[in-house]
RNA sequence: UGGGGCGUAGUUCAGUUUGGCUAGAACGCUUGAUUUGGGAUCAAGAGGUCGCGGGUUCAAAUCCUGUCGCCCCAACCA
């Protein structure tokens, strides 16, 4: 390809609303364009290393027995319906109606759409496992796309369905996909990237993980151990909770004035704030005067991905007056309105001696035992885990990083095999809904993720597995028919050699050419320039290091092969 | 869905507070000359319904109003 006739403009400036490194690279690069609020159209560039990525995943999915097929963008409600996600997925999901007035969906994730597929397939447990993927545009209207190309609306992804006779077999299954995920991500040149433990959320399902790229833009927070390999999503992480003991003493109604937050109670009392709970108030999703109070300790906060989970209902924060509540600031356990939904957290139970709300105004209660004063009292874990817990596993001492999560992989059960009525023949010659697993994989995502990890102050770093071209030949004094020709020569050579090249054929100076390069990112990069030519040599940079050295323009090709897959080789 | 910010040349922005001459700069682009190993110099040039609609005014990029779009924070997020 040749830089002059290429569609990307490289500029020096990013858009003003670019925050995040890797969007305003991948800008400055002139990979991408934004057209519309989280919708991107990209460049040539961009578009090369898409394709390379999704080879690579193609590779480890077919390893694996992977059957690539293709969904339907658009899909009518009914097999939606079906699964009751019709309804039970909000805005985000883009419905319309067709001429004929039949509802209509863009296709945002394919669950539905694969077992489709399956049920109308597989009949026979000797069909089975099988998996089937699909590399695809998906669009999901999100409330808020961010940082260029980390969050968008429209995306392409990889997803993958295995369906299996057994739970072990898909257990087995999903351990393979597991691996290939690693595989993938470490072939792409991903370094910092993780796989943790996550919620499986609405997907439904039991066991999930997620692979997250360490990073401080990303919007997850993972938990880590310093010790041992403990690793989940905030979400369901958790730890061990120290419990200091403090002493049992009588119930006492004790009138303290205005104060009312933890602090300013442990300023009056000097105790600690674990000396103490704290009542978070939610409401039940859509019904704001079903109200739920979560009791946490003073010096923890309430996690509500937990809180959810170990209600089974979907809460959102309160939004009328705390006053609302028990007509004043002070809410505690005792004398709770019965119909309030309360939870406890696992950090209260066998508490003594706490200071807790007494739902009454100016007033606490000391001495509080929750084993002694509570009735029925039941315990959940609901409290996020902070920096420097203990771990579950080991004791050791927990970190928390941010995390991009660049995959995802389900234990899917039979959540929609049932639902939607799927059943294939066992060896017992019995019906049986198969079990399913779901994997899945943001391309786009990949890209920004690896223009985030791989960078210098120039530009991007890109790894060869996925750079658009290998090499990124510029040419200095384009004007010297003798260089042109020496430069045409071998950049047609390299491409009947099978290496991919950009040459920079502009007429221009050396630095716009070597920052133009830089900022684009390809690992080798070629000068030929009448200085070098004066003694028959081309310079040859490895973008990654800086490092450069001359060989003999003949001897240019064959080492430039070599270099090429020896790179190749940390990306098999 | 709350809160905040912004919309002026291909790009990044100034100008808006306090309405007033032909709407500016830098970068980029075109032409010519001189240049040519880390974003060159000189000269000439193209490029704008100031997001869109309505209003106030002798006069609107500037004030009022409506609307659309974009960004950030929070919430949300298979």
């Amino acid at each position: 390809m040749l830089l002059s006739k290429l569609c990307c403009e490289r500029t020096k400036d990013a858009p003003g609303d670019a925050k995040i490194l890797s969007h305003i690279l991948l800008s400055r690069a002139g990979y991408i364009k934004q057209v519309a609020n989280g919708i991107y159209s990209m460049t040539m560039p961009c578009e090369k290393m898409s394709q390379r990525i999704q080879n690579i995943i193609r590779d480890e999915m077919d390893k694996n027995d992977g059957q690539e097929v293709l969904f339907p963008v658009v899909m009518p409600r009914e097999i939606w319906d079906l699964s009751g996600r019709y309804s039970s997925i909000g805005a985000e999901m883009v419905r319309f109606k067709d001429r004929s007035n039949r509802d209509m969906l863009l296709g945002m994730t394919h669950e539905e759409a694969a077992v489709h597929m399956a049920n109308h397939t597989v009949s026979s447990y000797t069909q089975l496992p099988m998996m089937i993927y699909q590399i695809q545009t998906k669009f999901r209207d999100e409330a808020r796309a961010r940082g260029g190309l980390i969050r968008v609306r429209e995306f392409t992804m990889k997803d993958a369905y295995s369906f299996h006779t057994t739970k072990e077999d898909m257990e087995e299954y999903y351990m393979k996909m597991h691996k290939a995920y690693q595989n993938i991500f470490r072939r792409i040149g991903l370094k910092r990237f993780i796989d943790v433990k996550s919620d499986s959320g609405m997907m439904g399902g039991s066991i999930a993980h997620e692979f997250m790229l360490l990073t401080e833009v990303g919007e997850d927070s993972i938990v880590l151990c310093n010790d041992c390999d403990y690793r989940a999503n905030m979400e369901v992480a958790t730890s061990i909770i120290e419990k200091p003991e403090f002493e049992d003493k009588q119930l006492e109604l004790v009138d303290t004035g205005a104060d009312k937050t933890i602090e300013e109670i442990c300023n009056r009392f000097n105790v600690p704030a674990s000396q103490t709970a704290k009542a978070v108030v939610f409401a039940v999703k859509g019904d704001q005067d079903q109200i739920v109070i979560a009791f946490v300790r003073g010096d923890l906060e309430v996690n509500e991905a937990k809180l959810k989970k170990a209600l089974k209902l979907d809460v959102v924060a309160y939004d009328g007056g705390v006053s609302d509540v028990v007509a004043c600031g002070n809410i505690g356990p005792i004398g709770l309105d019965s119909k309030i939904k309360v939870v406890y957290d696992k950090s209260l139970e066998g508490t003594k001696g706490m200071i807790v709300g007494a739902n009454k105004p100016g007033y606490h209660y000391v001495g509080f035992n929750i084993s002694r004063d509570v009735k029925d009292v039941t315990f959940d874990d609901i409290s996020k885990v902070k920096a420097g817990d203990k771990c579950p596993i080991c004791g050791g001492t927990l970190r928390i990083e941010n995390g991009i999560e660049i995959g995802n992989i389900f234990q899917l059960g039979t959540k929609y095999t049932k639902s939607m009525g799927m059943t294939v023949t066992g060896p017992d010659g019995q019906l049986f809904n198969p079990i399913m697993g779901c994997y899945g994989i943001g391309v786009g995502r990949a890209i920004a993720s690896i223009a985030q990890e791989s960078n210098d102050k120039d530009g991007l770093i890109l790894p060869i597995s996925v750079a658009p071209w290998q090499v990124h030949m510029c040419i200095l004094r384009q004007d010297d028919p003798v260089v042109a020709e020496k430069a045409n020569a071998l950049y047609n050579d390299l491409q009947s050699n099978g290496v991919d090249v950009l040459m920079d054929d502009r007429n221009c100076g050396a630095g716009i050419k070597f920052t133009d390069a830089d900022l684009m990112g390809m690992p080798i990069r070629v000068v030929v320039s009448p200085k070098s030519l004066a003694n028959d040599e081309v310079e040859i940079t490895i973008r990654a290091t800086k490092e450069s050295f001359k060989v003999k323009y003949e001897d240019a090709i064959s080492k430039i092969k070599s270099m090429i897959s020896e790179m190749m080789e940390q990306y098999k």
